[in-house]
DNA sequence: AAGCATTGTGAAACAAATTCATAATATTCA
DNA sequence: TGAATATTATGAATTTGTTTCACAATGCTT
């Protein structure tokens, strides 16, 4: 059982431009009675005929006009999607669905990618909410493309790239006993309420590289998604944050807060780009990442 | 070189649907080989990944949605394509493309379009003007699809079905001297304007049925294209015309008219549709003759 | 009516899609 | 983690569909 088929649609187009099978059958390199053994074909098949037969140049039938009208409006979709894919092919258009672990690199990501869709308009550019965690698997099972990580994993096969190194640094109120103090040890938050954003302690700087180890707990923990609610609370002296130190310096202007390292040296975080090991070369992929790692230069000089 | 076809759409928007290589195959007649055999061949041919396939639950790449998307604006279109197929063969759908040789018929001809356009509202309803002369040939090759005409030609393989028979008759001014006569004979025309439709000679029964015969010529004539027209010269007395009976009388409650048979027993002259043999027996064009002819006996009743 | 241009046809050759059987791989669950 | 399960991939054989070749048939022109 034979159906229409694209094939068909070329031909009854090109019969109808060249006015003749032979004709036709030379435009699309094929021989005229393969052209007269597939119309036969579809007419078989659908039932009607596609052709006067009494003339001699074949002429569209009514129902041949139909199939040539649909021909018209369905051959240049095709022809649309298959320059989609050579764009997708020669690297110019793709996709860049990011995730960021680090909660903080919102802020600090946006203008990245603002750079970025002006270099590479076909990519289609989004930032994936809601999968901080986990992020790792969905980058390999495709869900998306690159994550902001500060914790490379050896198993995971992708490719971390360096981006930046920041410190994370204590920030209070100025009115805060703490702001006294030259540097901060974690038994200096035993009475402290931490202020941090509404994710596992395994993802927060403040833990995992300085209170966890010392297996100290702070006298409060208090959520708070948005960074700009946080140095608010901050201000007012309603706890204390640990924040990277590029964000504070966005804000220190304000004398309402001092910022502290972490330890008598201070702790030192490096994030990466995680990408699958295939795309890392890919140039769109490659650009964003540089346009990422020229930004935060450009970031650390506003301190 | 295998290019995208419908299959591959089909395949794609089942996959899709049920979320898996095996249920699509199912909904689709075929095994779930086929269907892995078929997005490898299209993946080889386009060049790009329609699945990420390091997840089980096949699921679709960036490219595969793009396709996705095609096989969502195309399929409906071939289906709806196939749909007007069934149409025409169910014979609800189809031409019917009109020449008329006699001018006439126009007026009589429009309210029985009119009721068949209801009857028939998916075929294609027309009147093709300026070729009423060689309008056999051109219903031979399909250009249009029924006739009317007076003249049955043995050679033309058409069916000439009767519609009705008129008369012709000549319409004069009551101003005329040929008012007084009982009927006409071809040599009263002799001092007298002849109005007529601007068409051939052996198109007007005028000369094919009466002048020609004799050998006789008007004093002049004048070529009037609207009936309308051709009725107020004929008032005004500027001329006489040589009209069907049927059109006569629906003038006649106008008393500056009169009709004479022309000869002393008048011409019978029997209209016919002429239609392709294939096409008599169709159920809209046998419709059509149908109504054609009920519309001739209520015009025949207005005189 | 003859000649030319065009379309149609059947058999053979060719190309492509599908199946069968089974391997490979991912996911789930204990 | 490993066994069980579900899902996709692969190669060879088969089936199906398309194209070619050679020539027949038909319509068109003069």
């Amino acid at each position: 059982m034979m159906r229409i088929e694209f094939r068909h649609l070329r031909t009854i187009q090109a019969i109808h431009e060249t006015g003749g099978l032979a004709r036709a059958a030379e435009q699309l390199n094929m021989t005229q009675s393969a052209l007269s053994h597939q119309i036969k074909g579809i007419e078989d098949q659908v039932g009607v005929a596609l052709f006067a037969r009494r003339t001699k140049p074949l002429k569209l039938s009514a129902a041949g006009i139909k199939l040539l009208r649909a021909a018209e409006s369905i051959l240049p979709q095709v022809a649309a999607l298959e320059a989609e894919f050579e764009g997708l092919i020669s690297g110019k258009s793709g996709r860049m669905h990011i995730a960021i672990e680090c909660h903080a690199c919102f802020e600090w990501l946006l203008p990245v990618l603002e750079a970025f869709r002006k270099a590479w308009p076909e990519v289609d550019v989004d930032i994936r909410p809601g999968l901080a965690f986990d992020a790792l698997p969905a980058l390999r099972r495709e869900d998306i493309d690159l994550v902001v990580s500060s914790d490379p994993e050896e198993a995971a096969q992708a490719d971390f790239t360096p981006l930046f190194d920041y410190e994370p640094v204590l920030l209070a109120s100025s009115q805060n006993p703490l702001a006294e103090k030259a540097f901060i040890s974690p038994d200096d938050l035993r009475d402290q309420t931490l202020i941090t954003y509404p994710v596992e302690r395994t993802r927060l700087d403040a833990f995992t590289e300085f209170l966890t180890p010392a297996k100290v707990e702070p006298a409060a923990i208090r959520q708070v998604e948005l960074t700009a609610v946080i140095l608010m609370l901050v201000a007012s002296n309603r706890g204390v944050a640990v924040l990277p130190d590029w964000v504070v310096r966005q804000v220190q202007y304000n004398a309402d807060y001092v910022a502290r390292p972490l330890t008598q040296h201070g702790i030192t975080r490096r994030l990466y780009a995680a990408t699958r090991h295939e795309d890392t070369q890919r140039p769109f992929v490659a650009h964003l990442i540089r346009l990422a790692k020229q930004e935060a230069v450009r970031m650390q000089r506003v301190g």
